[in-house]
DNA sequence: GCGCCCCGAATGAACGTTCAATCGGATTAT
DNA sequence: ATAATCCGATTGAACGTTCATTCGGGGCGC
């Protein structure tokens, strides 16, 4: 929600497009400065050093990742509804935003990234998960197993879309959350 | 299947060890050598540069995967089981060597890739899932999504095991492996 | 003594970061 | 209204470090 300065912004714009063509390396910050139209000191002035961008970059992006997850809950009027608006609207932000979702997979498996078992959605997507046990609508496995399912299928389908040599339309996609949600689901 | 020299595998497992406590950063040649017990020029003896040395060493983990999966497609007796001892044996090795595991994840999506879409398991796995479609055993959707699907739920079990700080135990992988055999089965 | 393996100091390019200088708009003084 | 002052934003050349790579040499087997 907290609003950034357009030169901030250019620069998040900029480090994203580079790691994402050219990864971590091939990210330096004199092309950092360059792609975003900016002297390379002033960075300095928006971030202390480079890992402190980077780390900005990435709670900036995830932030907004958990906005949308928490926005999709409220969207449908089944559960099973809020579980595949969950799914697709996260997939399709991943698939809208291919740098983000690059990114992320650089950063989530760097040093960068303390603490690799972030509580993401241990908020909201969790309790949705525990919600759903409770209820008898989804099977009583851990909660974090259901995590780690949900997100991981939305990842894997991402990279299919990205780069796999496929097309996938709406009818495959609906297949696949239809495949989980058969796996999950009670009954 | 290729042995390799004593110094070149000691060079692999520094090179594996270095980048998954500090990633591509943080692992130069001089580490990579010191960790290895060999001189920095003599890295070069085996390997043209460093990327080459990592892309070789990502061939050479990618063809034990392979192997692995092959194996295990030989060891059931009923397609599911077949199934199963795919998902396990692979889950196992990656749970085994984390190294090799993070490494994965980190190559893959670095710009040392060149084929995003790598036809990984396009050989055996996929024309396991092509039979299993022919047979009325799994749904028919398009292989590669069952691929992308079995693959991402291994990877993502790997990871919470790894890093969650919940443990997982038989029970919990046999739940994981069902709900995603339930989710592609027929019927 | 030739070829092969190995060493590790040397090299130079590239990188992250610094900093003194400059800009430009707002504020104050005249 | 104009001039003087100020201050954060911005610049880009320069710095010191780190890195991948090179290379001249040493030792061992044949």
């Amino acid at each position: 929600m907290e609003s950034i300065s357009d030169k901030k912004k250019a620069i998040f714009e900029s480090t994203l497009e580079l790691i994402k063509e050219h990864g971590f390396h091939g990210a330096p910050m004199s092309l950092v400065a360059k792609n975003a139209g900016v002297a390379a000191g002033t960075i300095y002035h928006y971030f202390e050093s480079k890992e402190q961008l980077i780390c900005e970059l990435y709670t900036y992006n995830r932030s907004r990742v958990v906005e949308i997850v928490n926005m999709a809950m409220k969207e449908g009027s089944s559960y099973k509804e809020n579980f595949f608006k969950i799914w697709s609207n996260l997939y399709e932000f991943y698939v809208q935003k291919p740098n983000v979702f690059i990114f992320f997979e650089q950063f989530v498996n760097s040093p960068y990234n303390a603490d690799k078992y972030p509580n993401h959605f241990r908020g909201q997507l969790y309790n949705f998960f525990v919600e759903g046990i409770k209820n008898g609508q989804i099977k009583a496995v851990k909660p974090e197993i259901l995590l780690a399912l949900t997100l991981g299928s939305i990842n894997s389908t991402a990279k299919l879309n990205l780069f796999g040599n496929i097309p996938l339309d709406k009818t495959d996609l609906q297949q696949i959350v239809e495949i989980l949600w058969h796996g999950i689901a009670m009954r």
